[in-house]
DNA sequence: GGAATGAATGTAAGCGCTTTCATTTTTTCG
DNA sequence: CGAAAAAATGAAAGCGCTTACATTCATTCC
């Protein structure tokens, strides 16, 4: 049953070069610019192409050429459908630009992440898409040193330097809050993700705060508990919130997923949601219109981000220079159905 | 701000060497097999590399090894959680194997995965992991041709002299259909994918029939209607198969995507789920726990296929030569609520 | 002590392609 | 018609690495 793949000699340039009569340099043209080379040369060498069924050398190539076409992606997770979404848009564009993704995942390990970006630069990645600005700054010194194009996604924020094909985070959940704050809760939860090498669940958090703020909320007005992102987490963390305060009336969760999570939860502590407690989600994956009742949440355009992504990259890369600042791209805000204004404080009745 | 990404040399093995005080052979047996090299001679050479940031270039390492490290895979699409979470595993086996994944799509398209394999192909990959068995017997024929180490996910099929990492697609369904045939369903719907370039919709089709015809049913029996995997369109399709035939009591669906689409529109025809109606999916994914019922459906090991075709693939490469056929994997119905006897058919009420 | 063995290192020949520059062929046009 | 310009092609120099083979050096063992 076992039988070798001998490495049975694949042609050459060289053989088709010899097989159509003509110098490699103009097979090599025929294959990357066909204009540059006559009509009936060009001819003669396809069909040799074809009769020896050859097919270019990749490594050859990429010495040569000094370009692979392939752009890597370094993600936390494709568990996360917002990410295997993001992820699938980007391969799309990216193949209808000619060229090939090649991906790492962190699992949200700065370290694991440092290892994929340098394993991808070492796989030839003519381009890098990174999730998100928190890194360590030799990270960047060193794409920076190597030449490396690179883009941000899934976070933008204004006040820095680094080119990045997303949303404001801060500012999408800023608005929601005040949204919320707007239906009379005065008592928030967050679960969150873990900050501390997160940037864009810090600024998920910071923008509730701002909210807060703005409308002259003491900070203990918002309770926040970390946890990685999964459904049971969710759970997890809506309990123990409730637990540590039972007077909140609403929950902000960094994610769908999480917010599926508490969602169950909340169910199965007896709570009616919206009814005795409104939960909001981040994201709009698939799951949260699954969900009863469905979840509201902030629409994030993944296949949008992933698009623009490919092709921003494919710019730098052709143009051999960095393209302009790109603009952020805008949120929305889908109101479904598990916020409500919280019941009357008093009464305990739901407000009509 | 456009700034230039001058194509600023950056320092090669020559250059190590020559710092290093050794030949480049050294340097890259360093970087290969450091047990073949002194460690006094292994410390000067690293702290070199370190010192000018020294990066192998990556065609000239393939051009010379004859390898990238580098595998491929063509999914039909990321945007089922099913294959992101496939491909999750499989990039994380690989990864702790040395290897690194490419990634292209097919959206489910069987010119389209053609072009994609010769392209994964021409990038370079040492190996490939293709969904399935359905596709040209030309597309065999080019990869053994460039001896390209080869292996099918997703499906088991044991008539096949094709090794595959994956379970026996009709066996489960037919598992499953005397499963609700025992439940005193008489009358059954079956939401497919389009079966004619799918080997695995047929086979689910297959083992439905399978069981019906073991259980001395007539083929009328079931009621098949095909539909692109998508939520909405599990929705069309069972209004579609009501409409048609509407003293089914039990719909199969494809898949869990489907099923949950043909959930909400069962909720949203007023049928009670259950108890008029009884849905089941297929792959176990996510959004089957999340539906209300949790959709009853069947289990599909993904991270264990994922992780099992890493490894048989590395292996297949390491040794040049085909591993052991590979076994089927099993799967596991899981009974969870959607699934009940059907109502009395007199009386029009649920049985006790 | 010296032959035999093994470990460490060096030499240099490619790997298969792209691309610059030179050369040849064709076209253009006064 | 012939000189000049343009188009097509060829010759050959790398691109930066791996690895077979040769060489040197340090051990081992009778």
């Amino acid at each position: 049953m076992t039988q070798m793949t001998d490495h049975r000699d694949l042609p050459t340039l060289a053989d088709v070069a010899r097989m159509a009569n003509v110098s490699t340099a103009t097979v090599s043209r025929c294959l990357n610019s066909p204009d540059k080379v006559g009509k009936a040369t060009r001819e003669t060498v396809m069909n040799a192409v074809n009769a020896l069924g050859y097919s270019p050398n990749f490594g050859a190539r990429a010495l040569a050429a000094k370009r692979t076409n392939t752009v890597g992606a370094v993600i936390p997770t494709m568990d996360n459908a917002i990410f295997a979404r993001g992820l699938q848009a980007f391969e799309e564009e990216l193949n209808s630009l000619g060229m090939t993704l090649l991906v790492a995942s962190s699992n949200y390990l700065p370290d694991r992440e440092e290892e994929q970006i340098k394993t991808l630069v070492a796989r030839g990645a003519d381009a890098l898409l990174l999730i998100g600005y928190d890194r360590d700054p030799s990270v960047y010194e060193f794409l920076a040193r190597q030449s490396i194009p690179m883009v941000i996604a899934w976070a933008y924020q204004s006040n820095s330097s680094m080119h990045a094909i997303g949303f404001d985070n801060r500012a999408a959940v800023r608005s929601m809050t005040h949204h919320i704050l707007g239906l009379g809760h005065k008592k928030l939860g967050f679960i969150s993700a873990p900050q501390s090498t997160n940037d864009r669940a810090r600024e998920r958090v910071l923008g509730a705060r701002d909210a807060l703020t703005e409308k002259g909320f003491d900070p203990s007005a918002l309770s926040v508990v970390e946890m990685n992102y999964s459904i049971s987490n969710g759970g997890t963390a809506l309990a123990e919130l409730l637990r540590k305060d039972p007077d909140i009336t609403a929950v902000l969760c960094g994610n769908d997923v999480l917010a599926v999570g508490a969602l169950k939860m909340a169910k199965k502590l007896g709570l009616s949601v919206p009814g005795d407690l409104s939960i909001t989600g981040f994201d709009d994956i698939e799951i949260s219109t699954i969900a009863d009742p469905e979840i509201t949440t902030v629409h994030v355009p993944h296949r949008q981000m992933g698009r623009k992504a490919a092709q921003y990259l494919a710019q730098y890369i052709n143009d051999k220079s960095q393209p302009q600042a790109p603009e952020p791209l805008e949120t929305v805000f889908y109101e479904r159905g598990t916020l409500a204004p919280p019941r009357d404080p008093l009464g305990k009745e739901p407000r009509l």
